[in-house]
DNA sequence: CAGGATCCCGCTAGATACTG
DNA sequence: CAGTATCTAGCGGGATCCTG
């Protein structure tokens, strides 16, 4: 039988399974890609969306204070994601039984090292994006040429 | 009609909306969240996976030796990728008319800058990586303290 | 208030086949 | 070789309900 493009493209996946769960910058990158995260990250390392007004590097917000601070985003994700940076010990998470509980989260230094790496791309795009803009645009137009 | 817990999502997620589409930063960190756009940002810069062994900075590669180059990606995702980076002038397409039709791929000045600045994203993962590693095997034995 | 459990939809991304 | 087009499955992620 043809075992030739299906059975190379399961061996190439194989490899590249392999290859990627070894490679611990891919690892970062998948963690990084996810969307939340790195808006959680930018919330509580102090350069969210919403000006914080008050400078940053770490800060310290309760469930609720993400949520809002983070708009459209679902409980279930925000959970997933805060779980997620709390187990790679990027995020503390603090339990204060008071009468209706009180959660908050705090970036650690891990986390804000990392937040301060993610900066370095909001730099980017702040510096950037405009170009980007204009590059899209001017491919758009283009209708043959 | 209780009119409430839905309508508010509704309204947050527009405002959310809104306020994503404004900011440019964010935009750019959706895309920088493609998987797939940093591994090519990453084949092309030169520290790529594979050992390039002829330094970096920029990479002019075929289409065939990126879909080599990233292993498991579909040649869908490849060629929706290029598009992409190519529309927003972080790339360029250059089709050479050989005989099989040749075509390369090039970060632009733009997609070297951006290429460096997830260099600074992957050079974090390979300090702290071991760290967050780490910490995960930590946060998963612990079973109920 | 913080979050677990569940259902379910949509879109992404993979596989397949075809073209220039 | 370098794509494009289509079909489909899987799961990411949203909404809802419920608990402590």
């Amino acid at each position: 039988m043809a075992v030739t493009a299906a059975q190379r493209r399961a061996r190439a996946k194989v490899e590249y399974d392999a290859f990627l769960a070894v490679c611990p910058s891919r690892q970062l990158l998948d963690r990084i890609s996810d969307k939340w995260v790195t808006l959680v990250l930018c919330a509580l390392g102090g350069d969210g969306p919403v000006q914080p007004a008050e400078g940053h590097g770490r800060r310290v917000l309760r469930y609720s204070q993400l949520s809002r601070q983070l708009a459209g985003v679902s409980q279930k994700m925000l959970t997933q994601t805060l779980r997620t940076l709390e187990r790679d010990g990027l995020v503390t998470r603090t339990v204060t039984p008071t009468v209706p509980v009180t959660v908050t989260y705090e970036l650690t230094e891990l986390g804000v090292s990392l937040a301060e790496a993610v900066r370095t791309i909001k730099a980017w795009a702040e510096s950037h994006m405009d170009d980007v803009l204009a590059h899209r645009a001017a491919h758009d137009e283009e209708p043959t040429a």
